[in-house]
DNA sequence: GCTTCGAACTTTAGAGTTGAAGTCTTCAGC
DNA sequence: GCTGAAGACTTCAACTCTAAAGTTCGAAGC
């Protein structure tokens, strides 16, 4: 290894000039304000406001994921594990359901489904057993510890969720729930073409 | 095989009588206002203004994702991919971060930053290499190839997130973004306690 | 009744993720 | 300089999801 005497501290200058103001951690990631200005400068098109509210809801959506991963998790499951809760009470009384109507509901493939299953049954979250009228059927039951979890989970989220809408009025939240479900609509009752380009059903 | 002579047309009557209006396949999963109505029925404490909004958004964002993807796809990258190529043209030109810092930004475990780049650095879409100034670091950087990849990704997204708010004036967009601003710095800037409850920092 | 088609679920193989252990480089003290 | 500790990334094993093939049962035609 034949080095210059000061090779090593020649590099360490080096570092420290390429990146001098590192002493305070930064955030994880760069403000909605500072991504969007970024956009921009890169793609003269973008329309401010849309890509607003876009970055907003998905970054928004991403942290309530996290938050609601940290709940569940106090309750010994996941939220996968949850979501299936969901759509089981959400079908009421007497919360059954195929693993085929689970997979729809829920936008996963029966396969992916089955495994689910496996895991909840095993952990005394839902039965399965076949259906005696059609015996190529499966039914999927909630048991009464997985509607505990249920409403367990349930009142940790709504308390999450009261806190997060805590700094806006009735009427705010009304205005926004109604906003929101129009953007919904629009996505679901729209018909993407191939580029995903929404279609009007006027 | 001892049956009946007519179990078999027993069992057929008995499986229509379960299900006898299933003629019109149903949508893939409940309405709003129908799983909504659900979880009232079930938990009583539920205030339903604030789980009109937190399901709007949850749901929209799944449809939103789903939409992405099926651009993404018709340029022959996933969506995981478009985020890295994302978090790098944010970051400026020349377009370079470290693996740790781009796991950061996604919300990823190293490990599989390390992964993701692996494969994007087989397509071209980045570069990898060590940092000459440290050498245990390494360097992802955008491609040519990788920039022209995010701006036609950018061009698709941003008609799809056009035709999305068609519906919203301009006003309403502001409006829309400005709320969903707040709530952001709502879940950003608050420490959840181990519960996942928001803690003011007033 | 027998056979074939179709439906519902499961199994398998492959891709992607996580958490933990491992490797290599740099830093700090002696 | 040498040695141990810390940091940045990678490797490994286990897990979860998808797509496709496989299995089992029921329905319809002969």
């Amino acid at each position: 290894m034949t080095k210059d005497f000061n090779a090593n501290a020649l590099r360490v200058i080096l570092r420290r000039m390429s990146e001098p103001s590192d002493a305070v951690p930064r955030p994880a990631e760069p403000s909605l304000e500072e991504q969007i200005a970024a956009y921009q400068r890169e793609f003269q098109d973008l329309d401010p406001q849309v890509e607003k509210v876009v970055s907003a809801l998905q970054r928004l959506n991403r942290r309530m994921n996290v938050a609601y991963g940290r709940q569940t998790a106090t309750l010994g499951i996941s939220n996968a594990e949850w979501e299936v809760l969901k759509a089981l009470v959400v079908s009421g009384a007497p919360y059954r359901l195929g693993p085929g109507e689970l997979a729809k509901r829920l936008g996963l493939t029966p396969a992916a489904m089955t495994h689910r299953i496996d895991r909840m049954a095993s952990e005394g979250l839902v039965n399965r057993e076949r259906d005696e009228n059609n015996r190529v059927r499966v039914i999927v039951e909630l048991t009464t510890e997985g509607r505990e979890k249920w409403l367990e989970a349930m009142r940790l989220a709504s308390v999450f969720e009261e806190d997060l809408l805590q700094d806006l009025d009735s009427r705010e939240r009304g205005l926004l729930g109604d906003v929101l479900t129009r953007l919904l609509r629009r996505v679901e009752d729209a018909q993407p073409d191939a580029e995903g380009r929404l279609t009007d059903l006027d």
